[in-house]
DNA sequence: TCTATTATTTAGTCTAACCTAAATTATTGT
DNA sequence: ACAATAATTTAGGTTAGACTAAATAATAGA
């Protein structure tokens, strides 16, 4: 019999997850970071997880974690809830895309897999939320991801946006006034070699995006 | 500033309205029997809500507890979010109305005001939840009770109801059968004296019910 | 009124999850 | 190769909210 997984631990392995993505073990000081916890009580929760019934991370000091399986079959759970009810509070309550972070964050630990299911049915079982990011199948497996980050893209290139990557309402917002949305056409104009600046069409303007921007918008580019 | 109350609070305060609401003040013990905690626990926390910034509870040794100006408010709200999410997921969701407890009680303490707001402009602002029961209006305060209960009533008297005061699941499923749900109408024919079984028309048929489903529906007797 | 029973409170523990400060291990630049 | 710096872990402490067992207060029956 294993026990319910807290809310805390919910959000260490969604966290774990996001950081291992590109297949790096994660550190104790970004998990810190990301969940706003001291590194001390990241190493103590992480000594935890690898030492619970069946273990949820495999932890060595100082070599950073992992998920095992099971843990990786409950982050992709929070994942789930997390992306569906974004994509809920969005499509059936009018939420805007920079609304629904936060609450989806809470709802997220809470709702029970009926409530998932009927969300997922209501909503014609999508693949994607508002930001475009994939939402892992009912079976928990994540879908692949096909896209290449903006930022890599070269003069005379031109590409469908398929996802964001931020949760900053200010950002959110912004990108939504220049039109920068999952699904939109955008075509690459001009490269600054120096600061890396894109200069980028869509809706019939131009205009000059950094790093910080390009770094989280990923496309589809078009051949 | 005052801090946010926990979960836990809003369960406390909660039960301390329902249990309060025919004035008498709450005790310790059907406190904790409410909440599914041991009776020591309950004077403690009544100890700690009742020294809390802004008191929220009025409470003095071994005579009960009942809430204060806050404590109604605080109350009230976890209700109103509670009554709201029963409506929705019954409305919106295709809940039954013997599904929908367990969820609006993991619900209640996390929904944002946003998500209250957006979920009560959906539903169109409905004043009693799918039980029938009054929902607090966004000011937060309790509309009237109006309704009897059905144990009052004797032969001849006919009625409509207006809630069942239940979340058993099974009850519900069966009165639900028997189609004892709020707005329809139903008939007194008989009254046993011995056992206070009450033989109710309802849906050209009837029903023997004893008191233990008696003192649960309420209803407006017509004249 | 007094005792037996029941209700309530006190006292002392426990666990989860966090914290700070101090100690230790890794890494990096020279 | 080694000191300086950065990252991580250990040690010890805190808080919320629960628990059990023991003590006390209230109530009811004879």
């Amino acid at each position: 019999m294993t026990e319910p997984l807290t809310q805390s631990i919910q959000d260490y392995l969604k966290h774990i997850y996001e950081l291992t993505e590109r297949s790096q073990p994660a550190s104790t000081t970004d998990l810190a970071a990301r969940l706003n916890v001291a590194p001390a009580s990241v190493t103590g929760m992480l000594q935890k997880l690898a030492a619970a019934k069946p273990p949820l991370v495999i932890y060595k000091k100082h070599q950073g974690v992992t998920l095992t399986k099971a843990g990786l079959r409950a982050a992709l759970e929070v994942i789930r809830h997390h992306r569906l009810l974004e994509t809920y509070l969005v499509n059936a309550l009018g939420y805007t895309w920079d609304e629904v972070h936060e609450e989806a964050c809470r709802l997220e630990h809470v709702i029970s897999e009926e409530f998932e299911a009927r969300i997922a049915t209501a909503l014609g079982h999508p693949n994607r939320d508002p930001h475009g990011e994939l939402i892992p199948s009912a079976d928990l497996t994540m879908p692949a991801d096909q896209s290449t980050p903006l930022s890599s893209l070269r003069p005379g290139q031109s590409a469908t946006i398929l996802r964001v990557d931020a949760q900053d309402p200010n950002l959110l917002r912004h990108l939504d006034d220049l039109g920068l949305t999952p699904g939109i056409e955008i075509e690459v104009s001009a490269y600054s070699e120096f600061d890396h600046n894109l200069t980028v069409r869509v809706r019939r303007k131009s205009h000059v995006l950094g790093l910080n921007t390009t770094t989280k918008i990923f496309v589809e580019v078009d051949k």
